[in-house]
RNA sequence: GCCCCUAUAGCUCAGGGGAUAGAGCGUUGCCCUCCGAAGGCGAAAGCGCAGGUUCGAGUCCUGCUAGGGGCACCA
């Protein structure tokens, strides 16, 4: 009997009352939360629902429990009802019953934990974005880890998603890389204005290397315009394929220039303008975001004739739209927060639904440290730190892990000493130690003579099992849970429970019998749990991206 | 001035209105004659402050304090 199970019979219990007029008419709740009790004489299972839902029936919540206690003492698997505190419901169930969830778990494998609570929903999910005028830093590091688990996590849940990143080619600051670029190409000095650091004269040279020496001797406008195009593209290839390496590959990766080039930043504002939406002052085209809740206007079409930046989003949120997306889901950093409301006017205008059709996350920066102290990321001074920087020193994994594991509201600090030493106080390890664990101990028992061939789910009684049990059970609420809350580092933070717990039951019930005894049900049973850890533990790591060793 | 995020153990962080607030690292005491000690068991150690809502608040609301980020016809 899992959880969800229990939570169904307890809903099937509420109608049921409601049916025999115990419990006024009324609304009934849809999904009843039951957990696992923190102290274990509370029982396998428990649920608040009576304290919940009381009220609403102009009930105590303890005359409610009591009524459902006492049908649920007649469910199949439930062996003991008991209504405690104010109104507290604790379920035990028969012995053996929770053991079967290590056999479903088994059978259902890589499944194991998906659902298909969102089938048929078609998800866009933007996420890094950085722009192309040099190498993947530490804060959109962060977001490709977070935003591929995140789609990952989605995927799970039978969404259909979309992972695209917005390419952002067209503007002044592009102009300003391509001009940096000339200037080194040159020997000249960088721009006031322009990008400094070593990446900048690599790519000059590669643009020399490319093309004909004349390069440098066409006029100005030309010759910027020939780095611009190259030297953009070959930024394009590098942040490409160091997102590959981290594991994060795109669907699709959206050129803001191609919004220019095809009309589509045009059509957009016509069709804002036939809403009634724009209006024209001080020689600019505006929006009048505040018709939605912005705090001002937002200028589109600069006096100068120039698009503003938000020109490209409009046409590019339409595209997505356009795309059949039900739901445009975008990762900014917490220095684009400023740029929600307007964002969300914008989807109003549209006529859509913010929030809804338009979702926007917030994630806050990662600050780097060094011994406790703050370092400022600085280009000139040499200090910033890059995709490519971070994996080097620590891999993928760790990488990763150490990215995600953490909620995006809270801002990560990343100690660059403690990188540096190579430590191995990632968790990351625990978690993925404990998977090669499960896996030599497959070895072991495989070796031994040790088979799934039969299964005796009531021989799994040792307190470390019922916990161990109990642990894997939860896996599909947490990804469902994970999912709608858009939370990846709920999924980290449960595999190191359910490593704690694997462990645990690790040091307490051998799978293997000791030297010269016989194999036993009760091994062959355990090979089923160990398979089953073994299964949670490899299709959690797989959503968060990291490998789940054989060995380590 | 306005807006967003944050404040929980020595450090980095979890915690879906519920019962005795957790993990990793660090400190410290124990446990390898048999499936991996990258492990387990134990100890010390914590919800910024003040109100409020609630049967019940680390969690929700208000105010305060502190830290981070943002407030362009930049992108």
């Amino acid at each position: 009997m899992t959880p969800e199970a229990l939570s169904a019979a307890l809903v099937a219990i509420l109608r049921q009352l409601q049916d025999d007029r115990i419990l006024a008419a009324g609304e009934l709740p849809t999904e009843v939360v039951v957990e696992r009790p923190r102290n274990r004489e509370h029982g396998d299972w428990a649920t608040n629902l009576a304290l919940q839902f009381a009220a609403s029936f102009s009930l105590k919540p303890r005359d409610l429990a009591e009524h459902v206690a006492k049908a649920l003492q007649t469910t199949a698997g439930v062996s003991k009802v008991d209504v405690a505190g104010p109104g507290f419901i604790n379920i035990t169930l028969d012995a053996g019953l929770a053991g079967e969830i290590a056999q479903q778990i088994v059978d259902a494998g890589e499944s194991y934990g998906r659902s298909d609570a969102l089938s048929g929903e078609k998800l866009n999910l933007e996420f890094v974005s950085a722009n192309p005028t040099g190498p993947v830093h530490l804060g959109s590091t962060r977001w490709a880890a977070v935003g591929d688990s995140l789609a990952r996590i989605l995927q799970s849940q039978g969404a259909e998603v979309t992972r695209e990143y917005y390419f952002n080619d067209h503007g002044a600051q592009i102009d300003r890389f391509a001009r940096s670029l000339l200037a080194r190409a040159r020997g000249d000095q960088i721009p006031e204005d322009g990008y400094a650091g070593a990446y900048i004269d690599q790519i000059a040279n590669q643009v020399l290397d490319g093309t004909a020496v004349e390069l440098l001797n066409l006029p100005e406008a030309e010759a910027q315009e020939a780095f611009r195009a190259a030297g953009v593209e070959l930024m394009f290839q590098e942040i490409r394929s160091s997102l590959h390496e981290f594991g994060v590959d795109f669907d699709v990766y959206f050129h803001e220039n191609s919004l220019y080039e095809s009309g589509a930043v045009d059509r957009a504002v016509e069709r804002l303008k036939a809403g009634g939406h724009m209006f024209e002052q001080d020689g600019a085209l505006w929006l009048r975001t505040t018709t939605f809740g912005d705090d001002r206007d937002r200028v589109v079409l600069k006096s100068d004739g120039e698009a503003a930046y938000i020109a490209g989003d409009l046409a590019y949120y339409l595209d997505k739209r356009s795309r059949g997306f039900d739901r445009c889901i975008y990762i900014l950093g917490a220095d684009h927060h400023g740029y929600v409301p307007r964002m969300m006017a914008m989807c109003a205008a549209f006529g859509d639904e913010p929030g809804v059709n338009l979702e926007i996350l917030i994630g806050q920066m990662v600050n780097l440290v060094r011994d406790g102290e703050p370092v400022r990321m600085s280009k000139r001074a040499g200090t910033v730190v890059t995709l490519e920087d971070l994996v080097d020193v620590v891999g993928v994994d760790a990488a990763r892990y150490a990215l995600v594991r953490s909620s995006i509201n809270s801002s990560l600090d990343v100690d660059l000493a403690l990188l540096e030493k190579k430590t191995n106080d990632n968790p990351v390890f625990y978690v993925q130690y404990a998977h090669a664990r499960t896996r030599q101990v497959a070895v072991n028992a495989a070796s031994l003579g040790v088979e799934r061939v039969e299964f005796a789910p009531e021989l799994l009684d040792h307190a470390t099992e019922e916990e161990l049990l109990a642990k894997l059970a939860e896996f599909p609420r947490v990804l469902s849970h994970a999912a709608d809350e858009r939370s990846p580092h709920r999924v980290a933070r449960y595999l190191e429970e359910v490593a704690g717990s694997y462990h645990r039951w690790y040091d307490n019930c051998r799978v293997t019998p000791l030297a010269g005894a016989d194999v036993e049900t009760v091994h062959r049973t355990r090979l089923w749990l160990n398979e089953a850890t073994s299964t949670v533990l490899r299709n959690g790591l797989g959503i968060l991206g990291v490998i789940a060793p054989e060995r380590m």
